[in-house]
DNA sequence: ATTAGCATTTCAAACGTTTGCGGAACTATA
DNA sequence: TATAGTTCCGCAAACGTTTGAAATGCTAAT
């Protein structure tokens, strides 16, 4: 019909009216006569006039665009995140520009930059493992640009957030293993420069008082990747005393001391129970399934889009807030011990 | 310094001359002289300022973003993808924008029509499993905007696409479990309506014809999510005459294969061997181990946002291309048969 | 007949950038 | 001393939309 998309113009010519009152029509505006906006509005259906948001987004200054920064789109946990994220953003009138940093601090500034660049309204960020330097997050901020954190947050910098309870899932995790019989758990635990690293590693060490177990420093083991646990969870098994359980940071890193255990000669869960953290798909697919601490990621990400967007929007103007999402301790088959109650 | 951004106009005030004279020195315009040049450049490099992508394209029409429609963004193989797009859409300076439509037509359907009224240069498609009608993607070419399709290609439209070649994948993977002693394999297909599903039941019958096995529909059976594999797996290890090698179409379906085909008393691979098709992160982590027909799915994500590119960039003006990535068979634990050669 | 009041519409500026054209100031040639 | 050429810069319009202010045409009251 036109040259690309109808605009505006193309309707007032029409209808030999002025591109204003066309735009007046359309918002409602009072001072339109009733029969104009009739006319614009059924010349505005025939041409399937949608206005154009990038003229929008320059007089407005917003563009109704989210980014979002995860250490990696091809992991379930995070892509569970997005999905939430996405739903939600869309259903608030909302676009989502996805950067992933490959958890790594390079990329991170290179996508704190891109973003702002591209002036969305809003950041949602959870951050790399090797990230210790926050400056970059701080320019967001001094940009005006509102941001929240989920899941792997930074606590240097004072912003909305979106947290599991990790410690808590770490501390009903080990519970479940003591209370199935385990006397000597060791944990793999991840980074303890990552908020959830040490938050999960406090979890366990508080189950271990609560119940009276003994706290050994050798049974906290830096491990949170498959090609650790590969060279970590053999040498476990050969100490003089095996642990009987092994609760670890993630559910990859427990699949593969499952493997390993197999493949020492043990058994899961007879010899040793295993449970990870996260829960997701994956969990359903080993044998045994392993048991886990779900996340709930889906709800995650729904719930930064909502933080996000009640700045953007202004809705409030309360001190950071974190939100704190409850875990749930799922047993499957890594746990189900001969020996549970 | 400035409420919000720093723009050519404060430059210009700054420096005392026109937005037109910063704008032409930024561009290397021989009408500027090399001292004012300089002074701009200074000046730009101290309040860092970035142009406005927001008005470059109300100016170009073109926004340098890419739109991505994918079934779903928690699965192993399209997050690879996306991972591919993602990498090369950023380097070669364009954003991308995501919606899944969750193998749903309507939102499908949707996410075209979001996608098309946020002006996106250019889109790319994996369509859901159960489109049938495609007069969303015909209104995107409409519109003159560029349209790639990949993995999940509807023949109708005609358009650039980027397949995985599923038909020697299949072909490959019967190959292989007949290589190993098989002689009654199943099928455990996709939907035929879909490209993949056909290409791939294709592969399987060809390979059992090549190698003069008999071909019997019996052992051609819809089934591609883990829910079907439950019920139709344990039905065909009751049969008199049992599997002993399972071609799957995808690897989910592959992994509850050999789970069902465990929980029934058999053993994989001794008794029955099975081969999936996408080769992810989980055909590593299952016991034992599953075979699996690698799709390169990084490679696939890039190769069609340079399909995509070159096609918004007009660099070309070919008629539609069709690229097929090779696929490639990946032996692992779940058809290392004691019978193998 | 003048004016106030009202309903309806248009004008013009703005958002930040680009770009063809015209113009000023200068130098060089005839 | 004109004239032509060169170098450098600003003007204005354009992209599509919004919005306060100004203008138009009308009716009704004085």
């Amino acid at each position: 019909m036109f040259k690309g998309q109808v605009t505006i113009k193309d309707i007032a010519k029409e209808l030999g009216i002025s591109p204003s009152t066309v735009s007046k029509a359309l918002k409602g505006h009072r001072d339109i006569s009733l029969s104009t906006k009739q006319s614009v509005r059924d010349l505005v259906e025939k041409w399937h006039y949608k206005p154009d948001p990038i003229a929008l987004s320059l007089k407005s200054g917003l563009t109704k665009i989210i980014g979002v920064i995860v250490p990696e789109i091809v992991h379930y946990f995070f892509s569970t995140v997005i999905s939430g994220i996405e739903d939600l953003a869309y259903d608030s009138g909302y676009h989502v520009m996805f950067c992933q940093s490959n958890e790594s601090y390079e990329r991170e500034v290179k996508a704190v930059e891109t973003l702002l660049s591209s002036r969305v309204d809003g950041i949602l960020v959870s951050v790399t493992k090797v990230t210790s330097d926050f400056n970059h997050f701080r320019k967001i901020q001094e940009n005006g640009i509102p941001l929240v954190f989920f899941d792997r947050i930074s606590s240097e910098i004072d912003t909305d957030r979106v947290v599991v309870d990790d410690e808590v899932g770490a501390f009903d995790a080990v519970k479940h293993l003591i209370n199935i019989g385990c006397k000597n758990i060791v944990h793999l635990a991840g980074p303890q420069n990552l908020q959830i690293g040490k938050s999960r590693k406090d979890g366990y060490v508080r189950a271990l008082k609560y119940f009276n177990q003994p706290i050994n420093n050798q049974n906290i083991i830096s491990c949170d990747t498959r090609e650790e646990a590969r060279i970590v969870v053999p040498e476990l098994m050969k100490r003089e005393k095996r642990p009987d359980g092994i609760f670890a940071v993630n559910d990859l890193t427990a699949v593969e001391a499952m493997n390993m255990i197999k493949e020492c000669g043990f058994k899961v869960p007879e010899d040793v129970s295993v449970v990870g953290f996260t829960s997701g798909m994956i969990s359903d697919i080993t044998t045994p399934t392993l048991s886990s601490v779900e996340q709930h990621g889906y709800l995650i990400g729904r719930e930064a889009v909502k933080l996000l967007i009640d700045r953007i929007e202004k809705k409030h103007n309360l001190p950071s807030q974190t939100i704190v999402i409850k875990t749930e301790m799922v047993v499957k088959g890594s746990s189900k011990s001969a020996r549970s109650i």
